[in-house]
DNA sequence: CGTCTAGTTGAGTTGGTTCAAGTTCCGTGG
DNA sequence: CCACGGAACTTGAACCAACTCAACTAGACG
């Protein structure tokens, strides 16, 4: 089968960027390697067809917000955030994107990116261009339902965000947080009990809609409570029910009255008799 | 809880069921029309293809959380909330949709709805299953596209509602969703300075992630500052640059440390329009 | 006509923001 | 190699805005 990528997109020239910069022609890799990290079995002609890679390194942006809309982007290795600026120049983190996450879809409807992708550590991703995508999606009608359920994902991706700030209280919000990375390791085969954030507390405290300084006083909470184990963005997940548990309460406002209130002296966990004393006090 | 459907709806009626309820053996439309709904050309093909109608009465849910993933739907007139209920019960409006949205994509990566829909007035949507949709997407490429672009929008609205809910102060979030409900109210040709809201002030405090008896307040705020006059859910903008001024901080940590507070009585606007425009600097 | 829901308004409380000061860690350059 | 500078992170204290409870009005609906 062949399948005619824009022409000479894999052939540019291999130059070295300084720190924070791009290395644009790294060397191109198969298309197979897309079909597996999007989670689906390789195809013979996907051996065939190459993909250019695009690495970036920690702290460089994949793209910039307002980028004219040419790829979808397949992160391959290394996490990024994407992050939306408003007009007073804060930068909301509004999406965290790992390993099999796709990005750029966004641009689609308009066709400017209304987000821009900036990379938390060394990474790289495959690139799809937008034209030349559709015949690739004709031709293997895997990858169109690959790419189908990956943007489902994302979409899913968005509302669990959305969801995580919707918890009045901090370490709820990062309680929830906590358990949606864990389930994302888990989702990866990796450990769903110990792992090492890749964002910043600031960033992190934008994806939540907090103040930075509440999310380290919530990660000593959630420490002082025996769920985690945080050593600065190492995090180790104690107690799964419990962290599950502090998870729930999004508002006291609910239908029924009486309901247990986490954040309530009462109903906060506490590991020894000493501590209530105090707080009692 | 809601009245619940009746126990022979086959038995009903085909354009009667009693409110709250669902009426599922509507007539069939044409293909053209969701051509047209998605913002395109119509094409000689779709005039001949038919697709099923749903119509949902106000209350009704299009499909439950966690219901089995067979459609795809475009909301053909009326309006939707997309909620998730959480553990504890609380139920968090997750999306607002409007006509020629499309609903139901998330439930493709999983194959249970993680929302669940419900009609906030009489509504109808076009039903198109899975199931049949990659054949008909490959035989128009039009509807492809369209429905690529629709998917597009879908992620990027699902990003706005959480940037909404980034900003701290409540009436900053309130100005937020009447802009956007502005833009959306022109993108589709009707008047973007007045429009009646779809949603309760409880669906809309839970969009918004805020307590509902604030969102009450913050209108009461946005309508003293002269921006907006509201009547229950009738609102008309008077102001739309102090209103979008009112926009802007997200909060107060940032680079630049002076800034003025919308909250603040220096920064409350006059009636008259000319100052309002160059108010801030 | 009574009940229920939606919406508004008031008052007290609290938890998150904010400012401030400190520590730790890392990369850079002397 | 160490000193320096900056960024990331932590902790403390004060304030204030949003939550919460509560009471009330206005409509809708049977």
């Amino acid at each position: 089968m062949n399948t005619s990528l824009p022409t000479g997109i894999s052939q540019l020239p291999e130059w070295f960027v300084h720190r924070g910069g791009i290395v644009p022609g790294a060397q191109p890799h198969w298309m197979s390697e897309a079909l597996t990290l999007l989670g689906v079995a390789a195809e013979a002609w996907a051996d065939a067809c190459a993909v250019r890679v695009m690495r970036v390194r920690s702290g460089a942006s994949l793209y910039p917000e307002g980028a004219t809309t040419q790829s979808l982007y397949i992160v391959r290795h290394g996490a990024f955030k994407c992050l939306k600026t408003a007009e007073d120049g804060y930068e909301h983190v509004l999406g965290y994107a790992e390993s099999g996450d796709v990005l750029g879809f966004e641009g689609l409807a308009c066709d400017r990116q209304p987000l821009g992708v900036v990379a938390l550590e060394d990474s790289s991703v495959l690139v799809l261009p937008f034209d030349g995508l559709d015949a690739l999606r004709r031709q293997s009608p895997a990858l169109d339902r690959a790419l189908q359920r990956a943007l489902s994902s994302q979409l899913t991706c968005a509302q669990e965000i959305a969801g995580m700030m919707a918890a009045v209280a901090s370490e709820v919000r990062l309680a929830r947080f906590l358990l949606w990375m864990s389930l994302r390791m888990a989702a990866r085969g990796q450990s769903p009990r110990h792992f090492v954030l890749r964002m910043s507390r600031r960033d992190l405290a934008s994806l939540l809609a907090v103040a930075h300084e509440t999310v380290s006083r919530g990660f000593g909470l959630l420490a002082e409570w025996g769920y985690v184990k945080v050593d600065k963005r190492d995090v180790e997940i104690l107690d799964m029910p419990g962290l599950r548990a502090c998870t729930c309460s999004t508002r006291r406002d609910m239908n029924d009255p009486h309901h247990p209130r986490p954040t309530s002296a009462v109903t906060r966990p506490r590991k020894n008799a000493q501590q209530a004393e105090e707080a009692l006090s």
